[in-house]
Formats: C-alpha cells, sequence, structure tokens
DNA sequence: GTGGTCTAGACCACT
DNA sequence: GTGGTCTAGACCACG
C-alpha cells in the first residue's frame, strides 16, 4: 500500500496520497482520518513525518483539527471539488506543456492515450 | 529562457532542457554545443553544474566531445528518435495514471485536453 | 456565539468571554450564573473543561460559589470595575507596543481608529 | 535580543520577530538572512525550529530560498509592503473589537492611548 | 557551508 | 489517547 520512491521527500508522496484520498472519496467529508501515530506505524515513518504531511493540508483547508480529538476532512465539500478541479487542470495543463516541448501534436497524443488504454484492457 | 524551481537539483533540469533541444531539433544532428562556459554564464550557474548535466548526455551518446573542439550533437538519428519515443511514452503513462488516480476517464482527458488547445489558438 | 480558535486552550476562550460578559453587564452584579452542565451544553465542551475555566474566576474573586445553589457574579461593583481597567490598560499597552513595532506612530494610529470605526457606522 | 514567552509556540515568535525585521526594514529587500545554523545559535534553539518558522515565511514569499545558498528576503517591495498593511490593519481590527467588548468607545480609546504615549516621553 | 529531510524520543496541554 | 512542540543528532544533495 504504502510504497516511497527516492526521487521526492516521504511526506510529500504521503501529502499526495493523501490529498487523492480525500479527492476520490476514500476518505469522505467529516470523516476522521487516522491518528498521526497510527499512520506513522502504518507508513512505517516518524510521527514527525506525517505531521509535516498534514500540516500544508490543514493550511489548504482540506482537513482541519479538533484538539485533543484528531484531525477530520473538511465537510465543504466545494473545496474539496475545487481542489480535485484544480489537480486536474494543473496537471493536464503541465502534461499539453510537455508533449508541446516534444513537438507531439494533439491527435497523436490522443492516439497514443487511446492506444495505452487499449493494452490495459 | 531559464528558470528553475527548487524542488529538483538544478543540473537536472538543464539536462532535460538540453535533451527537449535536441529531440525538437533546436540543437540539430551534428551541431556544436555551446561551450561549457557559455551555458554556464547563459544560465547563470556554475560551470561544475554544467558540467554534470552534460555527463549524462554523453553516457547515453545523446551528445559527444571532441577532445579540444567542444562537444556535438551525435549524428546518429536514431538515438535521437528512439530517446524522443521513449520520453514521450514515460510521459503518457505517468499522466495517464494521474488521472486514473484523480478517476478522470478517457473521453474526459479528452475533453479536457481538447478545451485548453482550443483555448490557446 | 461560541466560537472557538486551535491557538489556545478552549477553557481560556470561554474564561475569556465570561469575564467580558461579567465586565459588560451582560452578567450583572449578584446574577446566577448558568450552571456547569448548561453551559457546557451551550459551548457543546466537556463539563470538566468549565470548570477549569470558572475556576480562576472564582479565586480571583468575580463570582462565587453557594453551594447546592449555583455560582453568582460578586456584588462588589469594585472588583468588577478594577478588573474592566485592568484589562483595558493591558490591552492598550499591548496594542500600542504593537504599533510601535511597525513603526506606525500614533497620529497614524488615531487616523486609523477612526477610519475603521467611520466604515461600520 | 531573543526572548521567549510560554504563551506561544517558540517558533512563532522567532517567525514573527522576522517578520518585523523584513516590515521594518532591518532586515532589507534582497538581504541574505542569517544560515539556518546562525540563527538556531543566535536563538539558543534547534535548528529544526528556525527552519519550521522560516517554511511559512516562504510560503508567503516574503523570502525564497536559493539552495546551498541561503535564504533571501524578497526583492518586491510591493509584497512587503502589502504585509505590512495587513497585519496593521488586523491588529487595528483586533483591537477595536476588544475596547467594543469592553465597552470602551473611541473618544476614550485615544484618550488612553495620548496619556500612555505622554507617560513614556 | 548551505538548506532539507528524517528519526528517536521526550514532554506538554487538553479532554 | 489526541495533537503540538522541541531537541539532538544524523545523513544527504548541491555548488
Amino acid at each position: 500500500m504504502w510504497e516511497f520512491n527516492n526521487h521526492s521527500p516521504i511526506y510529500l508522496q504521503i501529502q499526495n496520497q493523501l490529498i487523492l484520498k480525500i479527492i476520490t472519496g476514500i476518505f469522505k467529508p467529516g470523516d476522521r482520518l487516522p491518528s498521526v501515530r497510527d499512520l506513522a506505524v502504518e507508513t512505517k515513518t516518524n510521527p514527525n513525518t506525517i505531521q509535516k504531511a498534514l500540516q500544508e493540508l490543514e493550511t489548504i483547508a482540506l482537513i482541519s483539527t479538533q484538539r485533543t480529538n484528531g484531525k477530520f476532512v473538511t465537510e465543504d465539500l466545494k473545496i474539496i471539488q475545487r481542489f480535485q478541479r484544480k489537480i486536474t487542470e494543473e496537471k493536464i495543463y503541465k502534461f499539453m506543456n510537455e508533449m508541446k516541448a516534444l513537438n507531439v501534436d494533439l491527435p497523436t497524443v490522443i492516439t497514443l492515450l487511446k492506444e495505452k488504454a487499449g493494452e490495459e484492457r
């Protein structure tokens, strides 16, 4: 479940995976997250690392903390949806720039995407 | 022209940009690259950084060094094309995984790509 | 009505709000305070938290407990007034230090205060 | 120079003091900050604490990091000024609310401020 | 020498 | 038991 690569810091990888879990509804609005300590055990990391991973999620209001009680996914669906859209758009944008830089035009990109999708069936 | 972020080492960012310039023919097969010194000035970096960036390009045979004469883009078109294909496929693959993780299906992806392309006209 | 932030303990925030209510006469001298239980319900907190909040109010004599009868605001007006003055002065003092640290001089402060007051009319 | 109280975390106190130094021009735009290690020695804290204090300053763009080179105050005067204004307004706003909650009206506040200022001459 | 990451481990306040 | 803070100390990549 939790596998990390060396290219980017562990805390960022954890952060991203948690964002994905919130965006895709694995962690639902209002859900209580596993405790910092539990996440540390689960990911085989140090609680401090988890803390760092969660910190930014709080400043962007995806989660909130109830002291002595735990951390909770925001109940504001709009925040989550806005985030989902923002991240998707960023990735689309970045991808298109990369393809442009590689001189691959849109029809070719679409062909390649369909091919790949076909392979996986 | 040369802008760097803090998330990945500068030498890798330079490396990638040089690869792109070769792949897309801004640096053509057989061309002489700017000198390490000039690249360092142009990118406002240390010559050591440029050296490191070029090193791997040489080991993967995209460029070759002629002793006192400078560094040259390979004249072997196949190497360049193989590279172009490899990088494109990697990016396609990574992109599809990201979209899958975000629960965005292929038709939607294609729609979004076309939208973005439309905006830029 | 009762909103709390995470930066300071809830019991202190409740304590401060109760002090304000006494100082400004929302709870008048001699009034009976709502029961610990009721305050807990009203603030959606634990009765222990309310207890802790009230404890210090008692040691500084702003309120007193009548065994089985409840807690009452002191009837000694001087105590209340002394408190009002003390808190006001503390806040004034702190505020002036902050403005000094920000290099904002007194005339500017007064201008800004008047502006703000004007906006709210 | 560096004295801390127990009411709020050390890293926040350091953060605030650094913000003040930037806002008031003790650290000028473009200046290099003391290194993390040096600040740690100076404040008699751990480098991690300094890191935490500086982190948010970076996300709000008051400072930027040049890897292996140090951290620098932004050269964008507008960011600094915007910040100065924002912080001042927040403090004014908070102060006025406190005074209102204490039933102290504006003329009285101004009188008290002038008194205090007079005392310090 | 610079910042960045991570761990282990401790202590604290709060409920 | 919860999150938050802090320290000591280590290792790393970068330039």
